[in-house]
DNA sequence: ATGAAAGCGCTAACAC
DNA sequence: GTGTTAGCGCTTTCAT
């Protein structure tokens, strides 16, 4: 059995509540005290009971994680930030997966909610009344996705947009197509309104190819409707999908970037692999992690204190092969 | 605040050891109380504080998975495996990723065991006396790592070579290169070892090309030594590093399959969508993270009675374009 | 079958 | 600056 706190304070002759004191608030005690409870503590292996304690200060010193699909890289990524700047401020990290399904998510959220502090949805898909509601009883942020007042982590999608539309333009092309991920994803939504913005300030047309699962078939999936619409560039709505224009483009015989410009959204690792390289708009996704990890602490420890619970990060064009000068025609 | 198991006792008109009692051993209530009771719970929207119960029970209801690096898609898909059998058996998961360092993974093993009923090590990189010394004051099972008597769950690396090797033997290949991946790596050890009996058995032979880091960039640094090696075919540790080849060998000039044949391990989603398909060894991810999750409960429901603590799951060679038939020469 | 009481390990008032 | 006391919410003897 771990040893407790009054083991350690027979150990080091003192009451339990000098050592939780001497743990605690180190400031609040006799230095030449701390020192011997600290080695009473360190010689006996002492780590406080986090349940224990839990159950008295009414914190729990974890959060949760929720995510729609970790076999989309995007998710890795952010995870692995969440996780890192987590371990810093001495949290533990609960995740969960929902497979992409609203009803598991608000379940999830249900019940993780009861085991943590806060939670960090990414990417929710629940409906925003749903969302709301739980915001009621839980501290939550929200990853790449915002409305309301709730506390978010968003990439400045607009100016992603802006970027990849110059950079087209700059190419010499005149239409470009946008195809979208699901239907409830956020920022498939924020992405298109920025394109839109910058495609209609470049003169440029645009082509909506509607919504597609936000995965490699998606984007071969698309594919052909892109080939019919007679552009020479297309923005999908993330990597995956971008990934899966180049496959079946390819096996169309349509060559990229001579005959189509294609651009990926995300920068995941694959998008560098392929070939040709995919042109993306970088997101810093482990960045975004951190920064939710920060917004949810900063709301956990003064929770009126906060003046702006929104962070919008910057976004990077990465040119690459797939984009190429326009053919006239 | 949430509701008390008091304030349901009182809605009920019973005691709190009834509620209790009705909510953890049904059996042993009056089914008039009982339903009584669950109507009260319900109407309260009540759900018992895990802090409190762990406190008493002495466990925690959570497990820990920890994995060496997020950013290789094997691990998030045993990751889901793990979470959705975590979460069927009403478990929570803890992540944590230990960025390929031991030294780390030592560390986070000690922290997060102590929160935990028990602990995941997917593919761990410390050495077998540190876990052999955690084992005592941890309940853990390693997933993709054998040694000793630690309970585990594994692939049937040998039956995996065996079959890559038939594959190639029946191309006509008379000689394989192996591409290693970390020395850390228990599954890199076994692979080769299963290489070995394989290539020795079907009389071709066999060169090792030593160890690279278990990404696309290690197969592309291990690209030139294949090439100059002047084998007809190569196997490398994962698909990343197998992906990571196909890119410097069309770089170098080199046509797969017609010069060279390339299998990669793990059947990556990234593996199906390259260009060739990479042909692999598929391994069932998900199921290795499920068959831990029901390891790890048994290990925790009867200690003692648990008769065997080692799982081997098969693996499925799936032959993709990236093998074909050897160049006479 | 149910209730009363004790206590898991810890922290937070409140004394001193 | 430190000890004493009470009690967080729950489960589990032990009575009844």
């Amino acid at each position: 059995m771990r040893a407790t706190i009054r083991e350690v304070a027979r150990e080091a002759g003192v009451s339990p509540s000098t050592v939780s004191r001497a743990l605690s608030m180190p400031e609040m005690v006799n230095p030449t005290t701390r020192e011997r409870v600290l080695r009473a503590a360190q010689r006996l292996g002492y780590a406080p009971n986090r349940a224990a304690r839990g159950l008295i200060t009414g914190r729990t010193g974890n959060i949760g994680l929720i995510v729609p699909d970790l076999a989309n890289p995007f998710f890795p990524s952010v995870v692995k930030g969440v996780q890192a700047r987590a371990r810093e401020a001495d949290y533990a990290v609960f995740l969960a997966d929902t497979d992409e399904d609203p009803t598991a998510e608000v379940g999830l959220i249900r019940v993780l909610g009861k085991q943590v502090d806060g939670l960090i949805l990414c990417s929710p898909r629940a409906r925003e009344e749903e969302i709301r509601d739980l915001c009621e009883s839980t501290t939550l942020v929200m990853v790449n996705r915002r409305f309301g007042s709730v506390p978010s982590v968003v990439f400045d999608n607009v100016d992603g947009m802006r970027q990849a539309v110059a950079h087209l333009q700059a190419l010499g092309h005149r239409r470009v197509a946008w195809v979208g991920g699901p239907r409830t994803s956020w920022s498939s939504r924020d992405r298109l309104r920025g394109l839109r913005a910058a495609t209609a300030a470049a003169g440029m047309e645009l082509v909506v190819a509607g919504h597609f699962p936000p995965h490699f078939e998606g984007g071969v999936a698309a594919a052909d409707l892109i080939i019919a619409s007679g552009v020479t560039s297309v923005i999908a709505y993330n990597d995956l999908m971008a990934l899966g224009l180049l496959g079946r483009l390819r096996d169309r015989g349509v060559q990229v970037p001579e005959d189509m410009s294609v651009i990926g959204i995300d920068d995941i690792q694959m998008s560098a692999m392929s070939a040709p390289a995919l042109t993306t708009v970088s997101l810093s996704k482990a960045q975004a992690g951190r920064a939710a990890v920060d917004l949810l602490i900063s709301l956990l420890e003064q929770p009126e204190g906060v003046r702006n619970a929104r962070r919008e990060l910057p976004t990077q064009l990465l040119v690459r092969a797939s984009t190429g000068v326009a053919q006239t025609n």
